[in-house]
DNA sequence: GCCAGATAGTTGCACATGAAACCATATAGG
DNA sequence: CCTATATGGTTTCATGTGCAACTATCTGGC
């Protein structure tokens, strides 16, 4: 019962992916009380206007690329968007398969409204860090992810 | 219909948590791989191990408290593990409504052999970043996080 | 032009999860 | 002691999600 094996020990307080997981998962549960209890939003959805306030127009098929989510995810997000009346959804003209997405007068509203809260709220999330580090850290992120893409292969 | 509107527009790929979620997607899903393929855990019961190897003996609600589950969760992984003979579980001497969790013979040996794995994945993902800016790294995700909690009251 | 894949999006289904109700045990106050 | 309350853990239930099957449309080869 003493210290008897600490054979493979690992410290997962060191471990990246935990960290990593854990950071996530804090700053996501923060942010979600913005667009959760006063918009009614799930992540699915605010993710989904979020990219539609950000590009303007874009299919599901785009949008799942952006959000690495599945595309029933993403299919069910733009339904209880569109019943709403948050979004538009109207067939491509080129391709009838495709659906351009937009936000409505009404969705853009909530998006004016509730961008800047997120942005304010990210400005006091990462207000300990200097600007400088604050970019590394985004630097260092995306070379994480580059070598996870390259890993892959 | 041209370029109406960019009044509030904001940068997701400058945007901390959409980028620290997608990067812990990426990196959760990978590690998953490792644990899930060959050993047959999900990742609720890869914590629960990883946990009870680093710090040997543990109750539900420490398990709960280090990894952020819920405890319905922690229970289901417990009871699976517990199946599998990967762990025990007794009462605790002191108090009965507790129970001490210690992984097997069987949950050490998988963890000995997995552990390395799991370590060896990880140096090939920080490969790009230099020591030191790994423990900055580390660092500002800490900052992070006390910002957070710190906000939370 | 027409058929054989490919592709965008939806739906059915099985499963994991969180919230809340629940059970058992512990502790505090009378 | 004995009751009231708190707490660890389990179970139930409603919900969200991913996978796979499906539908509708498109595209390339003949």
């Amino acid at each position: 019962m003493t210290t008897e094996m600490p054979p493979t020990d690992f410290d997962l307080d060191h471990f990246l992916p935990y960290r990593l997981d854990r950071l996530a998962d804090r700053v996501s549960e923060a942010l979600a009380q913005l667009y959760e209890t006063h918009y009614g939003l799930n992540v699915a959805q605010w993710r989904v206007l979020a990219w539609l306030h950000h590009r303007h127009e874009l299919t599901a098929k785009q949008i799942r690329a952006a959000t690495r989510m599945d595309k029933a995810r993403v299919s069910r997000a733009v339904q209880v968007l569109e019943g709403r009346g948050l979004i538009v959804r109207r067939p491509s003209p080129r391709d009838q398969r495709l659906h351009d997405l937009r936000l409505t007068e009404t969705g853009q509203a909530l998006m004016v409204e509730l961008v800047p809260q997120v942005r304010a709220w990210e400005a006091e999330l990462v207000a300990p860090l200097t600007t400088e580090e604050y970019h590394r850290l985004l630097d260092m992120m995306a070379r994480l992810e580059r070598q996870l893409r390259d890993d892959a292969r």
